[in-house]
DNA sequence: ATTTATTTTTAGATATATCTAATTTTATTT
DNA sequence: AAATAAAATTAGATATATCTAAAAATAAAT
């Protein structure tokens, strides 16, 4: 079974709109995400569920098959792997990686990833924290808490973004939020839900709810 | 100006064409060269000829263009960066490197191109001795000559070999003829043009004209 | 100089992937 | 419950890339 890379961008959105959304993913939802038509998404649910990687009730929703999650599963590994490749080896910044890789989890070579897997000591964690599934789609994943949605006085260590757009990662690139740090919730505003945060025990920071709630955190 | 994945084929196998076949590139060749059939090539080659890759007159033959040379030197500079990451940093044999490096030069990003070229160290030749353009499209070349063509006594070293077929490649593996080895022509077989050489003052081989015309010598 | 053979191009299909506009179905209001 | 709004699908185009079969142009042979 093979998928082509359009077949491939669909279902990895899908699968990531499957995991976040909990209830049924819609034909807009999709369009959205991969910044396409409605019209084009009801054409490829189509060619996918033929393909039997999505159940499809044509006017009701779909869920991606047990196939659909272990394909695009794959993809994500391919392009988490790239990630790390890219930073930790040609030295991207975290926030230039995302479209190539979004080309380089399509080249087909199984020997490729499994040589790159080694190559890079086997990492668990892309450059934005997330998990790197094993080749049997296995992912470890952490149990993790939006930096908002934490008590006054608390601390852990941010591990993850949940937005990877170049914009956001520039912004924390400049306030010097960065993966690894070791953060402490100063305070929190009650009206806006902006916090303030110590970072690696030395500076403060004030951030917007909307940044915060970005900011993923391992707590301690 | 941006060419498709298609196009970028096509303009390699071209250039390919246009420097070894001296004389003008036929419709059929480039079919052959390309596992496609004539009706798709001519079909291509308008489309070339209006990107200004190629100048064509139907039924006459067709020319590269300094803008088409330019684009075909570019495919093949990031063909063979790719080639030469897969078996330095990867450990691919040089048989094997050939399909990946295919998909891999498709990639858009010069950035990626430039930080791979500085991570490999700048490499001057892929795994096959082919020298890689620099980002200009400029190609040191070495003078080289087909070992059947050396005299005896003639001595040199292996710089690159002409067919990058995994089943010519793995033969030379099997008899121990590698990229760098020094050789000496012991005798040659008028009848046949068969040849024998010293490898690395130590080993005899013995191998056929076919063999021998593919592989290349820089002479000493 | 015709005839024949070869090469190349065109015509017409098929497959993928996308779009706009129209239609249909489902969901929401009144 | 009927009317209206929203969401999703289908119809019909366009663009790329490929194929087979037919036609046209060039090259080779008699
Ligand atoms: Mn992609
Ligand atoms: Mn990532
Ligand atoms: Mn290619
Ligand atoms: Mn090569």
């Amino acid at each position: 079974m093979e998928l082509t890379t359009a077949e491939e961008n669909y279902l990895k959105a899908i699968y990531h709109l499957s995991e976040e959304g909990k209830k049924s993913v819609s034909t807009n939802d999709i369009a959205t995400a991969i910044q396409t038509k409605p019209a084009s998404v009801s054409d490829m649910l189509r060619k996918l569920g033929e393909k039997e990687v999505i159940q499809y009730r044509k006017y009701y929703g779909l869920q991606i098959t047990e196939l659909g999650k272990r394909l695009a599963l794959q993809t994500i590994r391919k392009h988490r792997l790239w990630e790390v490749f890219l930073v930790d080896k040609l030295h991207f910044a975290w926030d230039e990686v995302h479209e190539v890789a979004e080309q380089l989890e399509h080249i087909q070579s199984p020997l490729l990833i499994e040589r790159l897997d080694a190559y890079l000591n086997y990492p668990k964690f892309d450059p934005h924290g997330d998990p790197i599934p094993d080749e049997y789609g296995d992912v470890r994943s952490r149990p993790r808490i939006a930096l908002n949605e934490m008590n006054i006085d608390q601390g852990g260590q941010i591990v993850a973004v949940k937005d990877s757009s170049a914009a956001f990662l520039r912004y924390l690139d400049k306030v010097g939020a960065y993966i690894g740090a070791r953060i402490k919730v100063l305070d929190k505003v009650e009206f806006d839900g902006s916090v303030e945060i110590l970072v690696d025990q030395k500076k403060t920071l004030f951030m917007s709810k909307d940044v915060a709630s970005n900011i993923l955190v391992l707590q301690s």
